[in-house]
DNA sequence: CCCTTAATGGGTCGCAAGTTCCTTTAAGAT
DNA sequence: ATCTTAAAGGAACTTGCGACCCATTAAGGG
């Protein structure tokens, strides 16, 4: 007897295999909005796409396996950095960007729920893990060509700064669980730039 | 028939009742190193402390409950702020003890999970709101110190020059899970200082 | 030291999440 | 168009968390 040697959906993904991903993942971020990740429940997502719950349990596994596969998804469209011409603007941009996701109730609700599940979910963990680490080197060009044009000092690293804009905001939203606005995107990104210009940043 | 108008363990809270939930509380630390909070079982911490699960679901009502608990009483414990005689000198310290609570097993385990709690419980996102507030708050006083000493301008913002020290240190915990060190904690007082230095966080 | 009753503890029960088995449907190759 | 079988779907079954009931123990007041 051969042993199953692929997942379901990789032989024949067309039709209605792809249909019925669409619409389980769409189900996924409706209940996460509405329940979070911890109320994530493979039933009501079943039910909710229209489709078996043997098919969601097959496929995916689990809650995890769910929100990993929509992280995927995000990792896919997620813009690259911007390109203003001072490194003032790129940050903002990038604060702006991060701020806009964190708000808007679908990719707020799905962010959250991946990082909800990294806590209990090895997979979970290194999905999150590589899809931010793409994410801050991406942006982290905008301060590699700020450097080159001058505008902040030899040696400044990057992928330090983009996180020191980033996490203020995360840190708000996640730890203290105080309000993000503007304001708080606003000032991250002035402090920053301030610490990036004294050389905190430096190598 | 007289309603129940007091909570278990507030009536008589001597004796038993104060050696039961200590013994809880100290087998719920032990469940979050070892599981984490997602893993946290009523059942399995009532084994452990050698209690009635009964008497466990009673008093807590959830892992939620344990957790909780577990925290007002990293609360009462949490010391006051440093006074080295510099900035510099008392922002390294509060990024000390963020660093070594985040690093020790035990504590580490704790926070975590009340941050997990946290997203998934209304009564345990206002306790840790609150928790925050307060640490916050008392460590701002060292910032005010150092406007008064002329070290920083005039109208810099306390609580935010704390909470730009701690923020890369959550962020990397929790978001890009990357590893946390000594590194990390100096350079996030270094930007933090330069920023404020710069005038970033002048309200 | 005794008495009242707060608080604990063991056992049982129900429900909902998750698993398994088998049938049905429709991709994709010929 | 036809055929093979990947993939989905339905339903019964299992499991384990959380709730409830009632007996037992020991605080704390007299």
């Amino acid at each position: 007897m051969e042993q199953q040697t692929h997942l379901a959906g990789t032989v024949r993904p067309g039709g209605r295999t792809a249909r019925v991903r669409a619409a389980v993942l769409e189900a996924t971020q409706d209940e996460l909005v509405e329940r979070g990740f911890h109320g994530l429940a493979m039933d009501q997502v079943a039910a909710r796409a229209g489709v078996g719950k043997t098919t969601v349990y097959r496929r995916w596994g689990g809650p995890a396996g769910l929100v990993i596969d929509l992280m995927t998804e995000l990792a896919d469209q997620s813009a690259p950095h911007a390109d203003t011409g001072s490194v003032e603007g790129d940050l903002m941009a990038n604060a702006a960007g991060v701020l806009g996701a964190v708000a808007d109730e679908r990719l707020g609700a799905t962010l959250q729920a991946v990082i909800a599940a990294a806590t209990c979910d090895e997979q979970a963990e290194v999905a999150l893990r590589e899809f931010y680490l793409r994410r801050v080197r991406e942006w982290a060009a905008v301060v590699d060509l700020a450097v080159t044009r001058g505008e902040l000092p030899e040696g400044t690293d990057g992928m330090d700064v983009v996180r020191a804009v980033s996490a203020p905001i995360y840190y708000r939203l996640l730890v203290t669980r105080e309000p993000v606005d503007e304001r708080v995107a606003e000032r991250a990104v002035r402090a920053a730039l301030a610490a990036a210009r004294a050389g905190a940043f430096v190598r």
